[in-house]
DNA sequence: TATTGTTTACTTAACGTTCAGTAAGTATGA
DNA sequence: TCATACTTACTGAACGTTAAGTAAACAATA
């Protein structure tokens, strides 16, 4: 079954929208795109916003569902962390249109569907937040103000939209792994384990 | 003296590109704040890209100006990162307007000053990017990938655009003292001295 | 199997509004 | 009388959206 023409719109706009921006990027340009006329949209939609909508909805609830499936895996609360990060950056590399583009235009929807988007961003912060609050009742992380560094984690992987390029240096992996040490060394009460100095470190079988 | 009208008009402009972004504010939304006609701003400006663009170059400006004074005042590498952190996460409570849409509509800017803007911003970066080498260098700091520690904390201090309010719970400084906490020590080569709080600590005495 | 009706996926043409920008004129003060 | 700091009145283009129509595929019936 080949994608259908509903997915196929979505995922122009968004590249759209990512490049030129959601009020400069004209109906005319998606539908040109697609090899239409302007009205056929018409047809699949009723607004503009509703693309937006569809994109950030989807972009967001693609984030929770990821969230949700790690929260329910059975692993520690380090590892829970680490594989939180590897899964918010690798939106960025799997997703980066639809991902991009709902952290950079969100603000453009409509009041009442922008509020319901900034709740389920939310709902998806509340992961970090649950697995810190345990990190510190079980003692492996410092007294901190959780919130503020769920801010922090949070900032460090969105602001990917502004220079993540899927030819960078870096893949989605490595980048994810350098956030995770700077966060994990961050909240750790305790110093980590220092590795071996300068044995292979290629794939880490370090656990603490 | 009393503040020019260029400046309130900067000043309207930016307040206005902030709540209703840069495409949806028209020069008669900025005129009518004014109390003055729409034509009377091309009395100042040009283009309406004159407005954003002045409002960008204001704030990274100043950015960097704060940066370098900091730079050049005497005080250690970890001291001078306290201040830098403590500069960024100010300019928010400060020019929240101005940082604001410089972060969120820097893209709108025509393609030549756009870059121009980019490259100041990335002249700021390099002053974290200085700090963290030198901190390396010097034995305060681990081994790692600077560029991508320096996009962690820009991340994070810039990600402020999204969820800070001057009337929220903490105070830039108390915002930067958190920020400075975890990316100190994710950065330090030697876990902080613990403050004597009451026994001397049981672990850690192993330093490498 | 031919006829008729219905649905899908569009098209052409245009409407109505918004909005950046301009031309030309004017009041005020030095 | 000249510069400053505007005003009124307007232009031209862009753009979201709608109206009305249609070719092709499909379904129901006779």
């Amino acid at each position: 079954m080949n994608k259908s023409r509903w997915e196929e719109i979505l995922a122009v706009s968004a590249r759209l929208f990512r490049e030129k921006g959601y009020r400069a990027t004209t109906m005319d340009d998606i539908a040109y795109e697609l090899n239409v006329t302007k009205p056929a949209l018409y047809y699949y939609i009723k607004t503009k916003h509703d693309l937006l909508y569809a994109i950030c909805e989807s972009a967001v609830e693609q984030l929770i569902e990821g969230a949700k499936q790690i929260m329910a895996e059975e692993a520690g609360i380090e590892e829970k962390l680490r594989r939180l990060l590897a899964w918010h950056v690798s939106m960025f590399s799997a997703n980066s249109d639809m991902t991009t583009v709902y952290l950079a235009e969100e603000s453009e929807l409509p009041e009442e569907k922008r509020k319901f988007i900034r709740s389920l961003s939310r709902e998806y912060q509340d992961y970090y937040r649950q697995l810190l609050q345990q990190g510190i009742e079980t003692g492996l992380f410092r007294e901190m103000e959780v919130p503020m560094v769920v801010r922090a984690i949070s900032g460090m992987c969105n602001w990917l939209f502004d220079w993540y390029r899927p030819d960078g240096k870096f893949s989605a992996e490595e980048i994810a792994g350098m956030f995770f040490d700077l966060v994990m060394r961050g909240c750790l009460k305790e110093q980590p384990e220092r590795k071996p100095a300068r044995a292979a470190r290629k794939r880490n079988a370090a656990k603490v």
